[in-house]
This record gives C-alpha cells, structure tokens and sequence, in this order.
DNA sequence: CGTAAAATTGATATTTCTCAATGAGAGTGG
DNA sequence: CCACTCTCATTGAGAAATATCAATTTTACG
C-alpha cells in the first residue's frame, strides 16, 4: 500500500450532524458529553485501498468508522490472508489488550473515519462508566459474529458460506439503510473468498451456480437475491 | 455407601482461598469487595459430560471457571457441530448481548464453577467500573483469540491446524501450571475435530503422521513434544 | 473379564484447490 | 472514439487435500 495522504478536518465537524451518532460507541453520551468528545476526535478520509492501520502495529488511535467501508484481516508469514470481518459505519475499531493492533485493516473504497488519540480517549472514558459498556457491547457483539464467523469456517461447505455470507451482508446492510433484495458488494471476489476461506475461482463458480438455479442475478457491483427463501436454506441456517 | 455428592456448597468457599483468585475477573476487586463478592457466588459442581448451559438458554448466571476445562460449542441445525473455544480455570464465561447464551458449554471431566446470578451480578458492576474494565479485558482477549482460530479454521491445512492446536493448548497450559513438553489433552479426538474443523480421522492420522515424524509421542491421555521447533515449523507461526 | 466407546488404519469418494486460459470492464493516451 | 492495457472475474481441466465409509484395535468401565 502506498504512503497515505490523508485529509484531516480540523475541527470542523459537530457529532450532533454525525450520521452515526445513534449506532456508534458514542449513543452512550448525553449532549453535555458529546460536546466535550468532539474535541478528542479528528475526522480522517482515506482513499480506496490505502491502510489505515497494520496488524503488530503499536496502537496509538482509535477509530470510529463514519462512512465507507472496511477490511479487517490477518496475514500468515507466507502471505495467505484471512479477512476477519468487513466494518461498516458505527462500526468502533482499535480495542486490544497488547497495546498493538491484532489484525490490519484497509479501506475498501473511499472511507471516513473518526479517530481518537489513545490516551486522551482513555481519559475520557475512565469518569464514564456508561460509555465504557458501551464499548464492552460493542466487544461482546463482535465475539458473537466471530464465534457465528468459526462455525462458517470449520464446519460449512463452499456452498453454505456464499450463502451465509450474502445473507449476513444484506442484513447488515439492511440495519444501516433499510430493507432491499439489492445486495451491494463493495469487495472484490478475493475479499469475499478470504473472508470465506475459499479461493477466489471456488467463490466466482458458486456465484455463477447460484445465478443458473435462478436464485441470485449477478448485477455490476453486487447482487440481486431472487429467492431469498432458497437461499436461507442453502445457508442452512 | 459414600456420601452423595454435594453439588452446591452454600456459602462455604471463601474468594481469598480461590485457585483462581488472581486469574479471573476478580482479580479486580480489593479485599473488602471481594468479600461482599463472596456472597454473590455459589460454587457448583458439573460431573464429566454434563451441559453446564446450551445455545439460546436464557442467560440467568455468569459463571467463572474454577477447576476443570469445558468445551465451548455451536451447532447447525443438521447436528454438525464447531468448538469455539475450550474453558480454563479463570475463564469467564456468559457475557452476551442478546440475554440468550450464544454457545453451548460442557464439562470435559469434572468441573467446578462458580455461578454469580445475573441481576445480583449486574448490580455488583454497576458502581465498580474497575471490575466492568476487566470484563472488557476478557472479552477483548477472547476477541483476539476468536480471530487467530479464524485463520486457522480458513487458512491453515491439516498439520498446520492440529500443529497450532498443540502449540496454543500447551501455552494455555504453561501459563496455569508452569512449563512442560508434556501436552495433557483432557478433550477427546472429536472434540479436537470439531474445534481444527477437520474430521476425527484426518485428526488421527495427523497425530500418528507427527508421531511417525518424531516430532511428538502419543502418551496416555495427552502428548509429548519432543521437537517443539519443528511443532513451531509445522505450525507456520 | 466382557462389552461399549474411542481411536486408529485403510480404501475410496468428493470437494475444493491449483494451474492455465479466456473474457469483461475501467481508465489512458493517441 | 478507438485501440491498449490493466485488473478483476469467469471458466475449464486436472491435482491434491480431506472427507467418507468400513474394518480393526485399543482403551475405559462396570
């Protein structure tokens, strides 16, 4: 990934006009607490494919995404990569016990983030127990979809996991603008195979299958679901 | 004929005397909490096999595990099942967002826990943000933990798969009981499957393929590392 | 001991991967 | 506007890893 310019707003932006502001960690302050928050965070825009932090490295932000879209992996020492979730906006990234990063994470389109400097962010929460379970539910959230994620993995086939996986996008999707049978796919077939571990060649050959049993049309940047009955019992649950 | 076996000791375990006192959440607390502590927990009993709470049960305790080890499971709908995790000592376990429990829990061999009911619990928390901390800690940890097995479970072969599980059970292992190239495996070769999201028998041919090797020896109940370096070689990272 | 459960081993089947080629869409410069 | 090129996606054929099915063998336990 190349060096990163990146945009930084000043001060320019206010959390009462931000459009995560009920789903983010920051739905736990009252209006009081919002306007002090605002000055610990800084909005920074990073362009599609830039990386906006690094497995290993020491974690000295965290970041609140607010726009766009993000891929959370890790890597093996010889290269294979395993993506360990895709954010979305409100989504709340950088916790660790470490003090580093446990997993990478890129932009995958253009991407804006909130971020906070680690120490006066810890600061802040230390007085603020509310906002601290907040984070602890956010946390707990996360182990539920990666404990979801583990069973996908290990115990089901190629087809179950592209069908799984359709389903689960659309339904994040759906919680952040509403109900469609239009599933956008922002990541690219490779993505999707090593969020899915598969190859690329074995997730672009279930596609196709799905799209001849007329369960799925394959449209320019995403999908159609067809018969999303079908496809629930191809997920098996 | 012996005494049955007392399943609930009603108030007859003192926090200070704990085995696992420095290792789970209430490592936390101060002597004066941990004594009003005390009276929230009750140590239960679990005989080998038995289902200490199972998927989609209403949440009513959190439970710190005190002695033994517990396998931590998902199932599908057709009976296939995914080890998320196995339980030690200091392991906490039934935080959740949705008030049902998200995975199974069994014993694996006898297993002593102790069980906080959720209302009293919650109430204890409340004004402790220290202790709401190291819950967050906990749940941060298994986070990083959930999302190494995601790469195992996507990315990694066979003998990468079962090489890893050694190497990561007996660090677990280490840190409970100090060093030790003697590996117990308390879990049966199912379990291990289950967790590796490989078949008993790949499992089987795994362990007699390193054992071929002299890279380990299959002892009564566990295994033996006799090459750690090529298990870590094996493993890749 | 004797029986049941767990683990191992072997032979074969299946799924998914690998390697290779082709096709489609986006941006570029002539 | 049209080649040209680059990347990404699709498709095919064959290979490899792991699963499945079927015996044994070993261990646990009453």
């Amino acid at each position: 990934m190349k060096a990163s310019v990146v945009k930084i707003e000043p001060n320019g932006h206010v959390c009462s006009d931000c459009a995560v502001r009920d789903l983010a960690v920051c739905s736990s302050l009252d209006p009081t607490e919002l306007r002090e928050f605002e000055h610990l965070g800084r909005r920074v825009h990073f362009s599609s494919g830039e990386t906006v932090f690094s497995e290993e490295d020491i974690t000295t932000s965290f970041y609140n995404l607010v726009e766009g879209v993000m891929r959370l992996y890790k890597l093996l020492p010889d290269g294979r990569r395993q993506i360990v979730g895709f954010a979305l906006p409100g989504d709340f990234l950088g916790m660790n016990i470490s003090g580093r990063h446990n997993f990478s994470a890129d932009a995958i389109g253009g991407v804006t983030v909130c971020q906070f400097a680690k120490a006066p962010f810890g600061r802040f929460i230390e007085d603020r127990p509310h906002l601290l379970r907040r984070i602890n539910e956010l946390a707990v959230r996360e182990l539920s979809h990666a404990r979801n994620h583990m069973v996908l993995l290990g115990r089901r086939s190629a087809d179950e996991k592209v069908a799984a996986f359709l389903l689960g996008w659309r339904e994040r999707l759906v919680s952040l603008k509403g109900a469609s049978d239009t599933v956008p796919l922002p990541m690219s077939r490779q993505d999707i195979a090593d969020y899915l571990g598969l190859t690329i060649e074995t997730v672009s050959r279930t596609f196709t299958k799905l799209e001849r049993h007329g369960v799925i049309e394959i449209i320019h940047g995403g999908i159609s679901l067809l018969d999303p009955a079908k496809v629930e019992a191809l997920a098996a649950a």
